[in-house]
DNA sequence: GTATTAATTTGCGCGCCACGCAAGTTTGTC
DNA sequence: GACAAACTTGCGTGGCGCGCAAATTAATAC
């Protein structure tokens, strides 16, 4: 990630990140298949960190109690750090780890999904509940992740995530339109 | 995709599709920088036709009826085809497929993102409304087009849609616990 | 301490791929 | 028929992903 920061993903190549380590670019490939799913090896790791914080909710709570509590508990311990930043501003710049990045939420989501299962007592192969409470969250998530990147939200970091999921598990309500106080209502759009 | 169904993805290669259209391996390239990017495209042409169907919806028709109809409306008009299972099974075998499938799934959600942002009146880079109902409802689609390929639903593909979004847009209400009518109840997990 | 076995790392090699560049070809316009 | 724009192509280059087998390191048994 040092490196990546540093020179942009493009002008990293494995040799480089291998030399780094002190170790040959073969083994690099034996422990990742390209340097885009390496930067995002860390999104995947946070599977654990997810599901430990989920496991650790009593079980006789409600799901999406569970669930909720469990990624705001996390939020709380650590907002997402330099290294995070930098690998959501490199996937929304490079077409490679923009998959990657995905693939590492998809599979935080699927975790997610096997706990949400155990919990509601529901099969995830026949009922769709689990798969659909953790898509959403997983996407709020995401939202939240990408909204955070961009440094306008004024509160913490936990204050956002808890800002989507309220809105995410209120079933959507459409928000009232947003007119600036004192300034002229936004012109219909002319196209 | 005929190739694909035939050997698989990672036995056709780039030189083996353009001679198949009567063209040279660089050609392909000045329109997809990969294969698998290829196969996922046409999911990414998906946006005009939501965007059209999403457009056609009277103006004055609250956001989230207007997103449902659309898509129900799209549903309808046709299930997945054998083309399109082909490339879901891909993309859950093929690591560098299922990354180009969740990137066209994400380039329609930002598509919808833009038309929900329209219609509701609001700055989808300050509120976070469009993005949230755009990633709760695509995430639903994907689980929906997922589970559909798993062709264990007894309906219709749209029936199974309209099922997702009712879920969803419900606020995710908790599940009854499934317990097969007659049979044992599901013992407890004991791991 | 040494022998045996398992796990990791490494070098080598091959086929494939993405893309910059510049030359060629087709298409459209006046 | 001349000109320009858009599109296609060949070539070359650097890099990547991974199978395979040898070599090194670590773990275990005796």
């Amino acid at each position: 990630m040092r490196l990546v920061v540093e020179r942009g993903l493009e002008n990293v190549r494995v040799e480089d990140i291998a030399a780094e380590v002190g170790v040959s670019p073969r083994t690099f490939n034996n422990y990742f298949s390209s340097k885009e799913e390496a930067v995002c090896s860390v999104s995947v790791d946070r599977r654990s960190q997810l599901l430990d914080a989920l496991r650790a909710r009593p079980e006789d709570e409600p799901v999406i109690e569970a669930v909720t509590g469990a990624l705001l508990g996390l939020c709380a311990a650590g907002a997402p750090d330099v290294a995070y930043l930098a690998r959501v501003r490199a996937a929304t710049q490079n077409p490679g780890v923009w998959g990657e990045y995905l693939k590492a939420h998809v599979a935080v989501e699927e975790a997610m999904t096997v706990e949400i299962a155990r919990r509601s007592g529901t099969d995830p192969e026949t009922d769709l509940f689990p798969r659909l409470l953790a898509g959403a969250v997983s996407s709020a998530m995401r939202v939240a992740i990408g909204h955070w990147s961009e440094q306008v939200w004024p509160g913490s970091f936990s204050s956002l995530v808890a800002h989507v999921l309220d809105q995410l598990l209120a079933g959507m309500p459409e928000p009232a339109k947003t007119e600036e106080p004192g300034a002229a209502p936004q012109p219909a759009a002319t196209r």
